[in-house]
DNA sequence: AACTTGCACAACCGCGCAAAT
DNA sequence: CATTTGCGCGGTTGTGCAAGT
């Protein structure tokens, strides 16, 4: 089946662009704007594949690029976000200003990687793999970093050094309680946290509940803690934690719709019935509040951070609950 | 001077996602 | 609902240049 690679098209050119070329890549551009790269090359009058152009635009001739040496505060901050967001190099560029993804691609792989390397620091762990729903909540907190919730990361990626600490020192428990802090920071600007047990295997969907939930009470002297799943402005939609039962979406898609929600209009959520079909019960003892503190494993921790601070910009009337 | 190596940069390529059909 | 299509992303490769041998 497979697709015709554009760049193999007959008649088409390939490598190194002219200053011809640019030239009119440039002046259609200017004249129409960005876009509609698979008809753009015929209307600017090049014999190269739509991709191509847009890569050129992009990587090249596009406004406001810098080019030149990357400054050491570039190149930490690289190392950084490249620690958090591992290769999302787009979301990383974001950060840059002026900066390319393919370029910062480049620097990291032919200068920072080697470098850290040398310093017996070991980049690739950002590769290992995780579970579908954490992969599906990075994508979330990749999605809203751009949104300024950069620092939480940053303190999620703290605790999670922590946590790999104790996982260190600790010997194999399977539902071990302690609780690691992320940052202060994160627990002043977070109006609730949640200490969950980290081998639960459902903890992914206990984290996309949370996601989607308010935590009303923390009482680390309890140790336990009640989630509402759902919008007090709107009580029929309401769930509550019915005994020692936390109530949570379990299959992916109502997941997915929860996160799309999110991702699209953050601090706003609406909750109906039939999105919530589905739920299933598990036992809260999974999920038993610590000491206080929060700590996670599964590398989704940022999402969950990052959404708990929406709920800090959530109107008043709204009681703290993600509504729409 | 000739060759090798490493680096920086640019571009190619395949794939996945989401919108359009 | 299934398929097609366009776009964007990330991995990889190619090329040119400078420094070292």
């Amino acid at each position: 089946m497979g697709r015709i690679g554009c760049y193999d098209a007959e008649g088409l050119r390939k490598g190194a662009w002219t200053a011809e070329e640019d030239k009119k890549l440039l002046a259609y551009i200017q004249e129409h704007g960005e876009g509609g790269w698979r008809f753009l090359p015929d209307k600017a009058g090049l014999k190269r594949c739509g991709k191509s152009c847009r890569l050129r635009w992009a990587n090249y001739l596009r406004p406001g690029i810098k080019r030149g040496k990357f400054s050491a505060e570039e190149e930490h901050k690289i190392i950084e976000l490249h620690a958090v967001l591992g290769n999302r190099w787009s979301i990383i560029s974001r950060h840059l200003p002026g900066r390319t993804d393919n370029e910062i691609k480049n620097i990291w792989n032919s200068r920072l990687k080697k470098r850290l390397a040398k310093m017996g620091i070991n980049p690739a762990s950002s590769s290992r793999s995780i579970s579908a729903p954490a992969q599906l909540l990075n994508k979330v907190a990749a999605k809203l970093v751009p949104l300024g919730f950069l620092d939480t990361l940053k303190s999620w990626q703290y605790g999670q050094e922590k946590l790999t600490e104790g996982e260190e020192s600790s010997t194999n428990n399977g539902n071990d309680n302690s609780g690691i802090a992320i940052d202060e920071r994160c627990r002043i600007e977070s109006p609730g946290t949640m200490n969950m047990s980290k081998s639960a295997s459902t903890q992914s969907h206990s984290k996309m509940a949370s996601m989607s939930s308010q935590i009303l009470l923390h009482d680390p002297s309890a140790n336990t803690c009640d989630i509402k799943v759902g919008n007090t402005c709107n009580p029929e939609c309401t769930m509550w934690p019915s005994g020692n039962t936390l109530e949570m979406p379990r299959a992916a898609s109502t997941s997915s719709w929860v996160l799309d929600e999110i991702v699209t209009k953050p601090g706003v959520f609406h909750c109906s019935e039939e999105n919530w079909q589905g739920v299933s019960s598990v036992p809260i003892e999974d999920y038993s509040c610590g000491d206080g503190s929060i700590y996670d494993i599964v590398g989704i921790g940022g999402a969950y951070d990052i959404v708990s601070n929406i709920y800090t910009e959530l109107p008043e009337e709204c009681n703290g609950t993600i509504i729409h």
